[in-house]
DNA sequence: CGTCCAATTGAAACAAGTCAATCTATGTGG
DNA sequence: CCACATAGATTGACTTGTTTCAATTGGACG
């Protein structure tokens, strides 16, 4: 599913001769693409790097809404709003198609096939939001952490230790918690040996130890 | 948006027509109407009532992961996967239409405006679960509660008490807050003035009130 | 070598959960 | 019509989880 083409069996040049425009670009990082509340004008789909959706509150806090790898989609909900309602932050250096919205919904409606790609996405895009509010809504903060860090290092199954951007803020704004009780778990989970980190980089010796951890009695409400 | 039919034009004669058989079915309060893990064989629409969609953890805690309302859709995630992804449970007696999923799919498939509406519907649920990640992650307990009535009686517009068959554990269980601490809460809104209730419904004097104190330093993270 | 930013740590304040007791409304059967 | 049983709501005292503030450490880079 991820990292699948959106364009089911099109190259490259047909989807151009189909009258959108097709443009690679490079994003280092740190880097906004789009800011919430900006029209939307492109879509994106993320072939290499890491980036975040934010949302921010009025009050000057921000929340991490979603966290995307390489074969993500972004911008996507311009098809359908004609503002972003996120913004997209890159957390490495990324490489992004950048695909134009007006042109997408006309040849996703001329390609049924194309349509339901993209509605399959967002549907999974769903499902993940779904599980996020049940991990924010019922889990405590070092069960939170425990079950992202699974995940986050299970989306890299190649690499024995998986590539790590994220500040401690970031995973602060991703789970809701505060960078200092961030940094306090991460030193327990590395104290009890379930959890290494160096240069950017994080490894899981043992991924069902970390997965208990997460899961004794990790409960709220 | 909602409450709008997703047969854009088509009578139910014209639908059953195409091949599905279309049920009103009428379901009491508290009735659960598909389990979490069911295999997925219908779709509902919501006619009439209140509806709670919930995911169990396995330490047998509950998360309400969403609330419906008259005109909201329901277990429409069959189209796209073979098994619920929560159980839908009843909070009020409801009228439900009940749709078969595979004639649906292949009634939406030949007709590209059901399949938009669907879609549509898709990407509001994706939004508004977004915002609920954003509640949860960066907002203070007091500050979601008083969002959350805020919203809740804004589904209700015609209405100056709006009906509130949410119990305390309901709304704890949507909220990730205890029940003990829901009930202070209220209390303290009702303290304060800035909420009546009586016999399963509320009634908000002064929304701006409400809100004001939703999001005085309703910060967190 | 000094600067800067992120990460860490500690102590104290605050928020939220837990447990247990009580209260209230509601419905039931006598 | 009343006594009782029941389930949800409330309240209080206490514990635990989390944030806040402030100070310190550590690493990367010029």
């Amino acid at each position: 599913m991820r990292g699948r083409s959106i364009f089911a069996g099109l190259s490259r040049e047909e989807v151009c001769e189909l009258g959108m425009d097709v443009h690679d670009i490079h994003v280092p990082t740190g880097t906004p693409i789009y800011h919430e509340g900006d029209p939307a004008q492109y879509a994106y789909t993320l072939r290499q790097g890491g980036i975040k959706l934010v949302k921010s509150l009025p009050n000057g806090h921000a929340q991490i809404v979603r966290l995307l790898h390489h074969g993500d989609l972004l911008g996507f909900e311009g098809l359908r709003t004609d503002r972003h309602r996120h913004s997209a932050i890159t957390l490495t250096g990324t490489d992004l198609c950048r695909l134009e919205l007006r042109a997408l919904d006309a040849l996703s409606q001329r390609l049924p096939a194309v349509r339901e790609a993209i509605f399959a996405r967002w549907q999974q895009a769903l499902q993940e939001a779904e599980d996020r509010i049940v991990e924010l809504g019922a889990k405590k903060a070092d069960a939170r952490l425990a079950t992202f860090l699974c995940q986050w290092v299970g989306a890299y199954p190649q690499q024995r230790a998986a590539p790590f951007p994220l500040t401690r803020q970031d995973l602060g704004e991703f789970l809701g918690l505060s960078t200092e009780h961030v940094s306090r778990i991460m030193a327990d989970l590395k104290r009890h040996g379930l959890l290494h980190e160096h240069k950017g980089h994080i490894e899981i010796p043992d991924s069902r130890n970390l997965f208990l951890y997460a899961s004794s009695d990790g409960t709220r409400a």
